[in-house]
DNA sequence: TAACCGTGGTT
DNA sequence: TAACCAAGGTT
């Protein structure tokens, strides 16, 4: 246990009264300041929540907002895209990034359709079983679609915990079993509220403790943020992992990746090869892909997304 | 546990 | 400008 998990003992018993004084500020800034995102209106429903929160993972809203738009007029449900190819979910995922989402998002709806009867599921475990929803994801389909009880941890409530009850400036970099007994602490009783509170905490992160410059002057709880209190301490430990990107397989299974997502046709061996120099970089590249079920090999050195 | 998995905007 | 960051999941 590293020190800048550690949190102090008040915050993992806080009181019923101590996190109402939480609650309820964030709860009503939320009701202000939400943003108005499709999948929150009230026509949406969970397959909607689910889409947006596959895209959402490691994208920000901006750029998700065109693709979940035209993927949701496509694909109103989960059987619409299981009835279509993994490689039109690859296409239509366009630039978002991490590819390997479109699969279990396609891999999901099929499990939906063929375990669930076409229904996003309700259940924790259940959700937690299909592919591509892990700890976070199960979290926020069951507690945004459904109105349940969840902590729902992700980066931004991660960050706001951090600072306003743990009084550092960032998280550690994987989440650590006391972040989870402070976020469990933390939930409203009330199943109502402690939905709201999700999507309340998960929105000031978003929008005001964002991480390089929170807006303190904005923030409905600054008064009581322990990290404020404490003077802004800046992060101690180690650095906050870099990602490199230039010059890796990343790099390269991306171009090689649209190629293929712009083509009508399966793509020769040869416009592949054009875009990268390195050839041992390029064929490990794309031996990934096909590994990975992005890119479908067929013969004489012919390529194409996959097709079923 | 830590490395890997894309892409583009911001600082 | 290079580094950082973005509603994580899988192995």
């Amino acid at each position: 246990m590293t020190a800048t998990s550690e949190i102090t003992p008040s915050a993992t018993n806080a009181t019923a009264a101590a996190t109402a004084a939480l609650h309820t500020p964030v709860i009503a800034w939320f009701d202000a300041n939400a943003r108005d995102l499709p999948w929150r209106r009230p026509e949406a429903g969970a397959w909607a929540v689910m889409v947006s929160e596959f895209m959402l993972q490691q994208t920000p809203v901006s750029r998700v907002l065109p693709v979940y738009e035209q993927w949701m007029e496509r694909w109103p449900s989960p059987a619409d895209l299981a009835a279509d190819s993994p490689g039109e979910a690859v296409r239509a995922w366009g630039r978002l990034g991490y590819p390997r989402r479109a699969l279990r998002l396609h891999g999901a709806a099929v499990a939906i359709r063929d375990r669930h009867n076409g229904d996003v599921p309700s259940d924790h475990g259940q959700l937690l079983a299909l592919p591509g929803i892990g700890e976070y994801t199960a979290a926020a389909v069951a507690s945004f679609a459904y109105g349940q009880r969840h902590a729902v941890l992700d980066t931004n409530v991660r960050r706001v915990f951090a600072r306003a009850v743990t009084g550092i400036q960032y998280p550690p970099n994987a989440t650590t079993a006391a972040e989870r007994r402070l976020a469990r602490s933390l939930l409203p009783e009330q199943e109502a509220r402690a939905a709201r509170w999700a999507a309340a905490s998960m929105e000031l992160g978003a929008l005001v403790c964002t991480a390089k410059s929170p807006d303190c002057g904005a923030c409905p709880v600054s008064q009581q943020c322990a990290w404020r209190l404490a003077g802004k301490p800046a992060h101690v430990g180690p650095p906050r992992r870099g990602q490199t990107y230039a010059g890796t397989d990343r790099q390269v299974r991306g171009k090689l990746l649209a190629v293929l997502r712009e083509a009508d046709e399966p793509v020769p061996q040869a416009a592949l090869d054009a875009v990268w120099h390195e050839p041992v970089q390029r064929a490990r590249a794309l031996d990934g892909l096909v590994a990975d079920g992005l890119v479908e090999p067929l013969e004489n050195g012919v390529y194409r997304l996959p097709a079923g």
